[in-house]
RNA sequence: GGGCUCUUAGCUCAGUUGGUUCAGAGCACCUGCCUUACAAGCAGGGGGUCAAUGGUUCGAAUCCAUUAGGGCCCACCA
């Protein structure tokens, strides 16, 4: 048959892909016969799409799930998606909005159908996507955080939590996104990147009876109702007088207090501050210091409200506000001027509005107590970072851990099962089910005639990481009632949480390393009393050439699944591979993915190459035992390197190793040692040989080019049955001749200089050369002989006695080497070049001989350094005297 | 502002406890080749004062200090 000179992947991935599936590679389940291997996925949103970082996280994952697989480990990696619950509900929204409705037209379940209808319809495009990558999950695991079951562990969670006394309801300034009506985490505020132009307004305030004023600064002038201080440093002399007199709120009139603090800085604006608690994060804690009386002026749509005190405020939005108070005090002469200045405004990540502080009733996880074992575990190296530098960020991070505020004004995600009872601040109880919560609630008030409608069930949702930091416990089922008690998930009750968790890797951005991954660690800890993984690989961000972060609204992002149509996936996943050590950003390159297509054509050309051969048996193979022992230690020494970057994590490395061991070893060396010369036959053993080398290297390739590997280990041989390259036999390191490793480097070093020889003088590749050398031991050439003469096309490889007139010669390991030259040789050009590395060897060994004439460095040095220089300096030696032999005979 | 971290070839990066293999790899670049596996290729080649300065040491890309310039995390100024 004629292959194509090109390989084509579209042909091929969807088949072996399908076959793998059919047959069950991907599907695992306890088997205590073997070592079990598990990953979890990051559940992406499930509305989303693939994106490069996708690419790059899942690509890694899939390489080591399908080593794993391949060293006969039990293998499982569980997919899964994420309900993302704000990411979700704003796309629902917006959908809504698009077909003309309102989401406050519906009611809570109304809004839920709308929902599930859409994460039904494009729910899971992602996981469907993962599989054109080649991603080998065990899909019949797949979890969603909305799932029954996982609805039911999160809930269970918030009630023991509540019941261990980590969970509270608390008032707390949160970040209020006016537009979305939610409250945002600090970690979906964004500043824009150098601030954003704002102006600074001074406003004059009077002091209670007296002439006096003081002139505050402010760049919330529509705040200033519901101010109910003025700070000032109790160290400012311009000031200090003024503490415990009243100032007057403008218009009106309202007395608040001035007090003293050292949280006002003294040459900032004006050295006064207005303290607004409602509505400023700083000023309510300065309030509750100084327990001053917090206004809330400002509605939870953005709109002023009745506190402020001024009916023609009421009801308008805080910027127009903003702009009507600046001219209302203008007008009263009381607006001391403006200037400019540059502050970072916060906004939410979702709908880019500006965020209000405000003040509201949450609930909290306390973190102090519940991360200590998480926060040592990482410090332990109990669960390894890599790389390691993240280690101190987390560290940094556990030390100054915030309570985290885990409900959001939602209706997509799991319900706070919090029922209230009355409008007392304690008049509610926490309950998995309302049956339970009803005869708690007849408990703690007292009441037995409280019936479940007398409950009212708190509107909010869970933030979406109080579900997914139970990922790698729920996949499993951890908190079923059969395996949940007293808190803790049982040990030795769940057959499939007991053989997979601890997982082996996690596989994630580092950006999520406090987010999902900490808090994962701390609830692994908190229900089972271990860890969730042993090594956590954070993967770097993927950015264009200009490091610009690949984003939507820059266009900067090429779609993945066109890549793929367009190169193949195993071409965009070495691609991706290429450049991406761990923890540092990948610059996307799109030759990157050219890079990893023509490896692929590389490969399948030495296929067409070898699977062209002819067997002739009575040929003897002797000329190609060199080779081929030589490509076996080559080979192991690869593996061995291959196996230590796996170790460390470092998976960029051992693809590079691999890439190089197939490009520069296999096919630019040993396929041409042992190649037939055009249309001849070859040897049977010599083709059996190479046929198992070929084997063995794609099963080294095939974790990062699963596709191209699987076509050629089936075109490789007569498989049958199971006998598929994914569930193959991983390579295993045998002891290699690192004599044999350095014979062959000596050869490659002669070729390289015959080679080079014919591109300086222009002799062309075809006109076969003679090669003398003149040397002591020409038996150490033998085995390499046959080998030297092919690659560099010899006629003749022979020792001689003497110089070797009318040639071109050069030097290695103190033997001399001639190619004699059938025209006019350039004498002056070769002693030219001889000349000049003489000079360099003289050069060098006055550098080596000075270093050992230092008797410190004789005494200190290790006896080891101080041989190989010994030995540097001898073989300096004998290259000058070589040298210079032959610059004399022919001057 | 506090903490962490980085600066090595044109680009992206390796370089473990200072000493064989220390100045490397891939890509890019230059020269010559359509040589019947592969031009998505073959053969060869050039290229770096290891950010700067000072120190420790027999010896520094590697350890220390200072400086300059990046990056990340945290906290943030009304």
């Amino acid at each position: 048959m004629s292959l194509s000179t090109k390989y084509d992947p579209s042909s091929v991935e969807n088949k072996w892909y399908k076959q793998w599936m059919d047959k069950g590679f991907f599907h695992s389940e306890p088997n205590p016969d073997k070592e079990p291997y598990s990953i979890v996925i990051p559940p992406p949103n499930v509305t989303g799409v693939l994106h490069m970082g996708h690419m790059l996280n899942n690509t890694i994952q899939d390489v080591l799930i399908r080593k794993a697989r391949m060293e006969g480990k039990e293998a499982c990696w569980v997919p899964g998606t994420d309900h993302a619950s704000i990411a979700t509900e704003a796309k629902v929204v917006r959908m809504l909005r698009e077909k003309g409705i309102k989401k406050s037209d519906l009611t809570r379940d109304e809004f839920l159908k709308h929902a599930w209808e859409w994460k039904e319809k494009y729910g899971g495009i992602i996981l469907e996507q993962l599989k054109k990558l080649g991603a080998s999950c065990d899909w019949e695991r797949t979890s969603f955080t909305m799932d029954d079951h996982y609805y039911k562990a999160v809930i269970r969670v918030f009630v023991d939590l509540y019941n261990k006394g980590y969970l509270y309801r608390g008032l707390r300034m949160v970040n209020w996104d006016v537009e979305a009506q939610t409250t945002v985490s600090n970690e979906e505020v964004l500043y824009r990147e150098g601030g954003e132009k704002s102006k600074l307004y001074k406003v004059k305030y009077q002091i209670k009876d007296s002439d006096e004023s003081v002139t505050i600064a402010t760049q919330r002038p529509e705040t200033i109702l519901g101010d109910t201080a003025i700070a000032v440093n109790p160290n400012d002399d311009r000031f200090k007088h003024l503490i415990g007199k009243k100032a007057l709120v403008p218009f009106i009139n309202r007395e608040i207090p001035i007090i003293g603090d050292e949280y006002v800085e003294l040459d900032f604006g004006t050295g006064c501050l207005k303290v607004t608690p409602a509505h400023d994060p700083n000023d309510y804690e300065i309030g509750l210091r100084h327990n001053l009386e917090v206004i809330d002026t400002i509605n939870l749509d953005g709109t002023l409200n009745e506190k402020c005190e001024v009916p023609a405020y009421v009801g308008r939005d805080r910027f127009e506000i903003r702009k009507q108070i600046i001219k209302d005090l203008d007008a009263a002469g009381i607006l001391m001027g403006d200037e400019e200045f540059v502050t970072r405004i916060g906004r939410s990540e979702r709908t880019d509005s500006v965020v209000e502080p405000k003040l509201s009733l949450q609930w909290f996880i306390n973190m102090k107590e519940i991360s200590r074992k998480a926060h040592a575990a990482v410090m332990e190296d109990e669960v390894v970072l890599h790389p390691a530098k993240f280690k101190n960020t987390y560290n940094h991070w556990m030390e100054n851990v915030k309570d985290w505020c885990v409900s959001r004004q939602l209706w997509w995600g799991q319900r706070i099962p919090a029922y209230y009872y009355g409008d007392g601040e304690n008049d509610f109880v926490v309950a998995e089910t309302i049956e339970e919560a009803v005869t708690l609630a007849q408990e703690k008030s007292g009441n037995k005639a409280l019936t479940i409608n007398d409950l009212k069930q708190d509107e909010d949702v869970l933030d979406t990481w109080a579900s997914s930091w139970l990922f790698p416990l729920e996949v499993f089922k951890g908190f079923d009632d059969k395996y949940f008690k007293d808190g803790k998930i049982l040990a030795g009750a769940n057959k499939e949480l007991d053989y997979y968790y601890p997982t082996a890797t996690l596989v994630t951005a580092p950006e999520i390393l406090f987010f999902w991954v900490a808090r994962m660690i701390i609830a692994g800890y908190e229900y089972t009393g271990k860890k969730p993984f042993n090594d956590v690989y954070l993967t770097g961000i993927v950015r264009d050439k200009q490091r610009r972060k690949m984003s939507k609204s820059l266009g900067n992002s090429p779609d993945p699944l066109d890549l793929i149509a367009q190169y193949g996936a195993d071409a965009v996943r070495t691609g991706m591979l290429f450049s991406s050590p761990a923890g540092n950003d990948l610059l996307y390159d799109e030759k990157l993915i050219e890079q990893g297509r023509n490896f692929g054509n590389k490969i399948w050309n030495a296929f067409r190459l070898v699977q062209g051969w002819e067997v002739d048996n009575s040929l003897s193979g002797e000329d190609n035992k060199a080779a081929i022992a030589w490509f076996d230690a080559k080979f192991n020494q690869t593996l061995e390197e291959v196996e230590d970057h796996f170790k460390k994590f470092r998976i960029s490395d051992a693809l590079m190793a691999t890439y190089k061991l197939i490009w520069n070893d296999f096919c630019s060396w040993y396929l041409e040692m042992i190649k037939p010369e055009y249309q001849k036959p070859i040897d049977g053993a010599t083709k059996e040989v190479t046929i198992s080398f070929f084997e063995k290297i794609v099963r080294l390739l095939h974790p990062f080019m699963p596709f191209i590997t699987e076509e050629l280990y089936q075109e490789l041989g007569d498989r049958k049955g199971d006998d598929f390259i994914i569930v193959a036999q991983w390579p295993k390191a045998q002891s290699y001749s690192a004599d044999i490793l350095k014979e062959a480097e000596l050869a490659f070093e002669i070729i390289g200089n015959v080679r080079n020889t014919r591109n300086a003088k222009q002799i062309a590749p075809k006109e076969a050369l003679e090669l003398k050398v003149k040397t002591s031991n020409f038996g150490k050439y033998n085995s390499f002989q046959g080998v030297i003469s092919k690659l560099s096309n010899l006629s003749s490889f022979e020792a001689t006695s003497e110089k070797v007139e009318n040639s071109s010669s050069f030097v290695l390991k103190g033997d001399e080497f001639f190619i004699p030259l059938a025209g006019a040789v350039d004498m002056d050009l070769e002693k030219e070049e001889m000349q000049k590395e003489l000079d360099y060897t003289k050069g060098f060994l006055k550098s080596v001989e000075k270093k050992l004439s230092n008797e410190r460095f004789v005494q200190n040095a290790p006896e080891q350094v101080v041989a190989m220089e010994k030995k540097k300096m001898e073989d300096a030696q004998a290259k000058i005297k070589v040298l210079e032999a032959s610059l004399a005979s022919m001057a």
